[in-house]
DNA sequence: GGAGTGACACGGA
DNA sequence: GTCCGTGCCACTC
């Protein structure tokens, strides 16, 4: 099979729940490349015109909004996530812990 | 094919 | 908690 580890982690992109976030690491791990978070940002950055995809779920392994500026406002991605009721503060993620979600 | 580029992660100081 | 160096690998010239 063809698939790219870009269609790996479009798919994964897909599950993540509303009201819940996830980080690069743990996208990058669960398509097989353990170490290769990098690679989930410039990825999502290839889809900054499609909006059908919950970028704004993903955030660094400290909570941090890494990627907020790639949106088409400067607020976007903090917006959309408290409006999926999650807290943030900062620029990071308020109780990380609380809303991260990982996959089977 | 070689070098540069990341919306990162980790460990050490 | 911070700052810094290193590993990482798909992608683009």
């Amino acid at each position: 099979l063809n698939n790219s580890f870009k269609d790996n982690v479009l798919e994964l992109l897909l599950k993540i729940p509303e009201g819940k976030v996830t980080t690069y690491g743990i996208i990058a791990e669960k398509c097989g490349l353990k170490s290769s978070a990098r690679q989930i940002g410039y990825i999502l950055n290839s889809l900054k015109n499609d909006m059908s995809y919950p970028c704004h779920r993903v955030v660094n392994r400290l909570g941090i909004l890494s990627g907020k500026s790639h949106f088409p406002d400067a607020d976007y991605m903090q917006n959309m996530l408290e409006n999926e009721g999650i807290k943030i503060e900062d620029d990071k993620v308020v109780n990380l812990k609380q809303h991260i979600w990982i996959p089977d």
